[in-house]
DNA sequence: GCGAGCATTGACACCGGTGACAATAAGGGA
DNA sequence: TCCCTTATTGTCACCGGTGTCAATGCTCGC
């Protein structure tokens, strides 16, 4: 906030190095810039020799059309936005990577925008950011995708969305599904098939829906061993260390152990872990632990932890190629079209046979 | 690359609800537009008067101006970039939110850009980031940083960076300096002051700056106490945890195994621990170790892992305040004006006093 | 009373593209 | 041969702001 003595202190631009305009070439390839404005937009109507000529110019001349000048005529931006609302760094950091290894090299950017649902102005942040900004497209990855307010204030706007969520939502074709009970579901059959009777869940927040497929996941996978799931032994906490911790150590204290804990992420596996510790119980041996995300913190762990992989940034990917497919300058690989990962148990030594 | 049957599909827009422009808010307050801008502008040469009724207007209407169509006749948008090349997530994560902390609320978005500065067109890649947008700033974590080819190419197109550096640039006015040796030595004198005496270090790739850094810091830590580091004991790593635990192996199997190890950061901390244990050996006790950055591994690690704390969240603020800082809408802390952050050590249980 | 100088405001072109629609040329059937 | 289509291209306004520079109205010193 410090206006100078003029308007605009004005930068030393090297004036001699311009970029190319849409102007230039169509000077040079002899037509109107409207012709022009066609071959860059893929238009069919356009002579193929023209075309030709025209793409000539475009290379010798190295022009790249002005993404905020389209932006401006055509009333939509080049800007991807990722809201997200996610303490897990890795997830985030895979989203991301997933949805730049579609959009790289097809003039789109991505733009980011964390942001705290719990926050009384969380909806008014968000609306200003795709307000402001005419995104191209919205990703909503779990968590913020539940919320069907924001995808009210989307819809409202006429912004383009993709939600990434556990399960399938009502609108198909704007879900990507990660299939989280699939994944419970392994981790159930494991450690009944280790033997364990005695299995405790320790889930995420009620307000997640991850949390219910999850736990929803692990139940079905308990029958198919005829097994149920204990009220006393399923516990709520809150996807964070220190909730893992707590959890952990009430299990620990019952007095009829579990000796297995199913955790519905990483973070609280890795806090019953340390609560079994605290108890000078065996990891593996003792009590087995499961956990959820396969965290970089899982394979870190001694004992590695066992637990259930979420190609994350696979389903950035898949959003990305659902959100603007069709503004791909590379054609998206087969596999990023589809509208679902599925997750995969990684088995290490925090999980082993119960003990006789 | 599917383009219809007609040039563009059209989306179904709700007409009823525009947004106001500049022009609507000109009309409505009986000026023309150029005075509505130099009001958004803050420009000094308006008549208080009439800045109040713009004012009001301006509120009363709910306008906002449009980035891209300011983007545009400025020829500078509202995109800050971020480019990066650190594999650490929670590195990257609390840059990102560091950015955000300051220039959220003020119009502008972060548009972040991964890469890989190993790859050949590399620096291609960031010329075409920052050549299509005409990105209001750049800023460059540390590696990225110390990249004097990417400046030289941020120069050339007239951005606007800030390098956050571990250590003093040649460009002070544009560097946040991270003084990585600070937390360095801070590690070595915690050691020494524990009795250690035959302290190995890992390193991380020589082709970091904050290797070096580290070491340096290290190596003066260990003066202060008298001690020197010994060569056969300084060990080259690749910051993953992979490398970490090679570098732990070749150090237990030494016939005088060092009683305290000090990596340059806390993922190949983390290797070197599964490497001691592999060797039976008691982590904080029969071997110290202390790591770098306060990764969320550190303290979920058992035991957990005494570590330097890096500020970079703060540092990303910095790096915003001083890239942008006068586009800013409110005023920022004046801490967030400073140039530099200092590391301060959190000790753990992975470090402990030398065994008599 | 008058020109200079400052404060304030406006006119207008332009930033680099796109949308709507007109214009033109070429081909085909009656 | 002539009109109607279809294919291709161009014209022109406009997206929503900013930069340049001129115009206006006042105040002040002499």
């Amino acid at each position: 906030m410090k206006p100078g003595p003029s308007e605009r202190p004005a930068l030393p631009v090297n004036e001699p190095r311009r970029r190319p305009t849409i102007n230039d070439v169509a000077r040079l390839a002899n037509v109107s810039k409207k012709t022009v404005s066609r071959v860059i937009n893929q238009s069919p109507f356009v002579n193929k020799e023209t075309r030709e000529r025209i793409e000539t110019v475009i290379k010798d001349l190295g022009y790249a059309p002005d993404p905020v000048a389209r932006g401006l005529a055509s009333r939509r931006s080049y800007l991807v936005g990722l809201i997200y609302d996610n303490p897990n760094p890795q997830h985030v950091i895979d989203t991301q990577q997933g949805i730049l290894d579609i959009i790289r090299g097809s003039g789109l950017e991505l733009a980011i925008h964390p942001c705290n649902r719990r926050d009384k102005d969380f909806l008014s942040g968000v609306r200003g950011f795709i307000d402001r900004q005419k995104l191209a497209g919205v990703i909503l990855p779990s968590s913020v995708s539940e919320d069907e307010d924001l995808v009210a204030v989307l819809r409202e706007h006429d912004t383009p969305y993709i939600r990434i969520a556990s399960v399938l939502l009502d609108e198909p074709e704007h879900s990507i599904v990660t299939n989280d009970s699939e994944g419970a579901r392994q981790a159930a059959e494991h450690l009944a098939g280790l033997g364990h009777r005695i299995i405790a869940h320790v889930s995420g927040p009620d307000t997640f829906r991850s949390s219910h497929e999850r736990r929803r996941g692990f139940v079905e996978g308990l029958k198919t061993a005829d097994l149920a799931l204990d009220k006393k032994l399923d516990l709520r906490a809150g996807y964070t260390f220190q909730s893992g911790v707590e959890a952990g150590r009430r299990l620990m204290a019952m007095q009829t152990r579990p000796t297995a804990v199913f955790c519905g992420n990483d973070e609280m596996a890795a806090g019953v872990c340390q609560a079994i510790r605290e108890t000078g119980l065996d990891i593996g041996k003792d009590v087995s632990v499961v956990g959820f995300d396969d965290s970089p913190l899982a394979s870190r762990m001694w004992p590695a932890l066992t637990t259930v992989l979420l190609p994350i940034r696979a389903s950035g990917r898949m959003a990305s190629v659902r959100l603007i497919g069709d503004r791909l300058t590379k054609e998206p690989q087969e596999e990023d079209r589809q509208g679902e990962v599925h997750p995969t148990l990684v088995v290490r030594a925090s999980s082993g046979p119960v003990k006789a």
